[in-house]
RNA sequence: GGGUCUAUAGCCAAGUGGUAAGGCAUGGGACUGCAACUCCCUGAUCGUUGGUUCAAAUCCGACUAGGCCCUCCA
């Protein structure tokens, strides 16, 4: 298996600590509004990820944290809490907001096939595991007070860069216009492992510590549930670009002056999802949620396939002219797998022969284009139906795009009988070449969501 | 300003030194009473420009265009 690798910037071969249990982190969503299409994109390549392994042959242990907890909108002093801006907004207290935010992701990544992880940690659940690597940063003098709150001294870390490739003294305060400098840090670097002093009064969430009541810096809960649930060595963690610098940056900073020894080996960060003004965001254009897609008629799988078609570190533009036509490739894909019928014994050489080429592609830092290739290739094959179904089902562990989920949907037996006399009577007029009655009932089918196919085996009926 | 990534046909794309996979769309044809479905056929010298090499979309340089990051962001 080999991955592209952010710490190193290369592919790179694949090896777990322990070959027996694969360990993985991704950094899960912040629960305040709804999740975008193109914050999902990540989780689609995450959960690609995880089945890959698992296809591969791995045991995989994968954890990921709820964001309960408050954000700032930005680090100025007009910054707002997150979470609170979402209670104001909606006028529920900041909990009711996560349960509810938590329960439309879930539900989300339900329409998209993406798997749950086993572990799903809320952020708020380990507050006590965060105060003591806080607490163990102080005693070595890693992290400092200051203005009652507690803040790490990147100056105190060697390659503190060495992830995002970039330099102190090119970084530059205040870039963007809404931040502004914190005047208690040592370093422009530093930042923020514990609050006490918010700047913000009606800070919903607040805990004790040994530092005053207040809450958790951004950072820390990442490196605090990942340690919890998978341990001290981490093969594997994920997240989107974004989250190179400064989070992953300062996720790497802590955890390793924490434990005191290298942490994780592999990151791997997926692409944004553009529209055509560039990167997608829940501030700007057109909130692009799955929700909103079904309203308009879409299939969320038909953003799966989308995304699939596509390199998880290539950056996709979206629109829905190109959605339309993904979604008109993802049905014919279904259909000519619906037309597979069971005629045989299972060939044994040919399913060795494409399970070989789908690893290939996948193990190629999970090709995932080059791997639906390889299920065209099956289809088009000289092989018996029975092994191209067998290898669908096969394929779809890792792509999960639904493609035997398309049995025909049960029927009410009166509705059947119904259909087939209709379809007798359009048949019995075209034979007497009454066109226009054949046509009526083909449109009155049709007004009822039933579409007639005339095969060479005779007229069929689909339920649409 | 600094960092980083990308650039292959109308669209999504494969390709990691040896003379451009695949899917969709388009056009043509078969089937059909017409249509839908299905099937067959149909397209690019790889952003521009130098260089390395017997050989480059593939390696190196320059240029151009675009995205993202620089302390909320997937």
């Amino acid at each position: 298996m080999k991955l592209y690798n952010t710490l190193g910037r290369k592919i790179e071969e694949f090896i777990p600590y322990n070959k027996d249990c694969v360990t993985m982190y991704t950094c899960g969503p912040t629960v305040y509004h709804y999740a975008h299409i193109g914050n999902l994109r990540t989780y689609i390549f995450e959960d690609i990820l995880e089945k890959t392994l698992k296809y591969l042959g791995y045991n995989v242990k994968r954890a990921m944290n709820i964001t309960d907890v408050g954000h700032m909108t930005s680090d100025s002093d007009t910054g707002e809490d997150k979470m609170l801006k979402g209670a104001i907004r909606e006028h529920k207290t900041v909990y009711e907001i996560a349960e509810y935010y938590t329960n439309a992701f879930k539900s989300d990544t339900e329409k998209l096939n993406i798997k749950w992880p086993e572990i799903v940690s809320k952020a708020t659940d380990h507050i006590s595991d965060y105060i003591h690597i806080i607490s163990v940063l102080l005693e070595k003098d890693i992290a400092y007070p200051a203005g009652g709150n507690i803040y790490f001294d990147v100056s105190k870390v060697k390659d503190y860069y060495e992830l995002s490739g970039k330099n102190a003294e090119d970084l530059i305060v205040g870039a963007r216009d809404d931040v502004t400098e914190d005047i208690n840090k040592r370093n422009p670097a530093d930042f923020g492992l514990w609050f006490t002093s918010s700047k913000f009064d009606d800070q919903a969430m607040k805990w004790d510590s040994p530092w005053g009541v207040g809450y958790p810096g951004w950072h820390i809960e990442c490196s605090g549930i990942s340690i919890a649930y998978l341990g001290e060595y981490l093969d594997i963690h994920c997240g989107g670009v974004d989250n190179v610098f400064p989070h992953h940056t300062n996720e790497i900073a802590q955890s390793e002056s924490y434990l005191g020894h290298h942490w994780c080996n592999y990151w791997c960060h997926g692409e944004h999802l553009n529209d055509s003004t560039g990167k997608m965001s829940k501030s700007k254009g057109e909130f692009l949620t799955v929700s909103l897609l079904e309203e308009k008629g879409y299939n969320p799988l038909s953003y799966r396939y989308f995304c699939l078609k596509s390199h998880y570190r290539n950056q996709l533009v979206f629109s829905y002219e190109t959605l339309t036509q993904t979604e008109n490739e993802y049905n014919k894909l279904l259909n000519k797998i619906k037309s597979l019928k069971e005629d045989g014994t299972l060939e044994q050489e040919k399913i060795t022969l494409y399970q070989d080429k789908f690893k290939k592609a996948l193990e190629n830092d999970l090709n995932t284009s080059s791997a639906l290739t390889v299920l065209y290739d099956v289809l088009k094959d000289e092989m018996n139906d029975t092994t191209k179904l067998y290898l669908v089902k096969d394929f779809d562990q890792v792509l999960s795009l639904s493609l035997l989920d398309n049995k025909e949907k049960e029927i009410d037996e009166n509705l059947k009988a119904w259909i087939l006399e209709q379809i007798e009577k359009r048949n019995e007029a075209k034979k007497n070449k009454d066109y226009e009655t054949a046509d009526n009932i083909r449109e009155e089918l049709k007004s009822k969501g039933i579409q007639i196919k005339d095969t060479r085996e005779g007229t069929i009926f689909e339920i649409i």
